[in-house]
RNA sequence: GUCGCCUUCGUCUAUCGGUUAGGACCCCAGGUUUUCAUCCUGGUAAGAGGAGUUCGAUUCUCCUAGGCGAUGCCA
């Protein structure tokens, strides 16, 4: 078995074309086949080598390996060529010289009279040596094949006209293409977008004509934005890496992607072994879906609670490098992820939070300051700054007990403690169990920073 | 216009003729908690419409409507 993803090179890498290489991907799994990759670059005028590399970029970071390729397809015109000269030489195609305006006319008037807008065979028989090659589209009978998600389809080749399978300047079009492709690669299961569906009628009558044998197809519904609309840039983020930059784990994006068109039962968290070993095609779904990012986001903090510490350390290495975050002068990077990951949804937020433990701030969150930082919680902080300066054992339990003595102390509750404290520590007033947060901040920091509370109140007074 | 595909809570989905139509996200309420978050409990919410087949249809068939796609010398 071989399946394979052959995206055009015109844009990054999107959601939707994620989606189905990754069910592409884990059917040639599943089947323990191969995967392809060949980048569909015939259209010379729209592919570029920066589309390219974002799709390779893309593929790379969803962890989406194939096994054979990158191919291109404009390394094998010479190919295409020989396949359009045969079916030249055997009359099953034609050239033709109508011109657009012809064409367009044409497709006009058709459509006036209600009817297909399709080649009216003008220059089927006119024997012409150049111009556009057209193939011969059987006129009689139905196209009837059987789709691994849509079941049965048939089309009348009636409503099939002459395709257009090289340009007038001899460059072949997709249609011969992608048939010629999946032949010489051996690729038996076609995993691709519903929006072909129109296409495989024809394409199959191109397999016929050259006596080719046909693979399975498999359609996949698109996605489609919360409008019910094509997915597209209005709806958010469309390309791939776009969630990278916004702090999604790929493996979060994937488990999203597999559940939007497939399930298995009730089972909503699965890992890459498990989407594996329970995809099938046939529990694959025929409606369209609509994105939603929220569903992402619950998925992406449920894997950043429970994933492993040392890739979410790799991962994170971006977002810091992005945040400017220097982690060299500070705490350990994995006891901070432990203390941040109950309480981040995203790698960006997680990154974020991180700053306070390796990054010192001049001022605090202004409305927190206001609230917390009043003449009643000097007092407090006096005792915290000096129990803290005195203390030796700087873990979070020696500073959880200083907080409940000072508590005595003042004959406060725990929260007119633990609030200004927490505000001092942080900034921002966000942040987890100020002991544990205390203990990695450090001493000298912690010590400092209660201490600019201090000046904060005092300048207050003023 | 024509052809093709599709249609269960707002969203993703379960249901292989008989269910109080289940789960998840979101949202709401309550609980735990030193803020936030996590966690726990509960709640709101669905079979596009119409015929038919059947003892019985969300499930099978047909029609209508709606959505999406195709109708390119794009892929």
């Amino acid at each position: 078995m071989k399946s394979r993803f052959a995206p055009s090179p015109t844009g990054y890498l999107h959601i939707g074309g994620a989606r189905t290489a990754l069910f592409a991907w884990l059917w040639a799994k599943k089947e323990q086949g191969q995967f392809i990759l060949r980048i569909e670059d015939t259209d010379r005028e729209r592919s570029t080598q920066a589309s390219v590399d974002a799709i390779l970029d893309g593929m790379k970071w969803l962890g989406l390996d194939h096994d054979e390729g990158p191919y291109y397809q404009t390394d094998r015109f010479d190919r295409y060529k020989t396949v359009v000269q045969q079916l030249l030489e055997e009359d099953k195609a034609y050239y033709c010289e109508c011109s657009q305006e012809r064409l367009q006319v044409l497709r006009d008037e058709l459509m006036e009279k209600g009817e297909k807008a399709k080649y009216d065979g003008h220059c089927q028989h006119k024997n012409l040596t150049a111009g556009v090659v057209r193939f011969r589209n059987p006129s009689e009978g139905n196209v009837i094949f059987s789709d691994l998600v849509k079941g049965e389809i048939s089309v009348h080749n009636k409503e099939l006209d002459d395709l257009i399978i090289a340009r007038s300047d001899g460059t072949p079009t997709y249609n011969l293409t992608v048939v010629v492709d999946d032949h010489d690669m051996d690729v038996n299961c076609v995993i691709r977008g519903d929006d072909h569906i129109n296409n495989t009628p024809r394409q199959i009558n191109l397999y016929e004509a050259l006596g080719w044998g046909l693979p399975d197809f498999a359609h996949l519904p698109m996605i489609l934005g919360g409008d019910g609309a094509r997915l597209s840039k209005r709806h958010g983020a469309v390309s791939v890496m776009a969630y990278r930059d916004a702090g999604f784990l790929p493996e979060a994006l994937l488990n999203y992607l597999v559940r939007l068109g497939w399930s298995h039962g009730d089972q909503e968290v699965f890992s890459i072994d498990e989407m594996i070993d329970l995809f099938d095609l046939k529990d694959v779904n025929k409606a369209p879906g609509s994105f939603n990012q929220d569903k992402l986001i619950w998925l992406n903090q449920e894997y950043i609670k429970s994933a492993d510490i040392d890739h979410l350390v790799d991962q994170l290495d971006w977002h810091l490098n992005d945040q400017s975050i220097d982690i060299s002068n500070g705490p350990d990077i994995t006891n901070v992820i432990d203390a941040l990951r109950e309480r981040s949804k995203t790698l960006v937020e997680m990154a974020q939070s991180m700053k306070m433990f390796y990054q010192d701030f001049d001022q605090f969150d202004e409305k927190s300051a206001k609230k917390q930082f009043k003449p009643a919680a000097e007092p407090i902080i006096k005792a915290l700054i000096d129990h803290y300066s005195k203390l030796e054992d700087w873990s979070s339990a020696a500073i959880h007990d200083v907080v409940k003595t000072v508590c005595d102390e003042q004959s406060v509750g725990f929260g007119k403690v633990g609030q200004p404290f927490r505000l001092a520590l942080s900034g921002t007033g966000n942040a987890g169990s100020i002991d544990i947060v205390a203990e990695l901040v450090g001493k000298d920091r912690t010590l400092a920073r209660l201490q600019m509370a201090l000046d904060y109140i005092a300048q207050i007074d003023n």
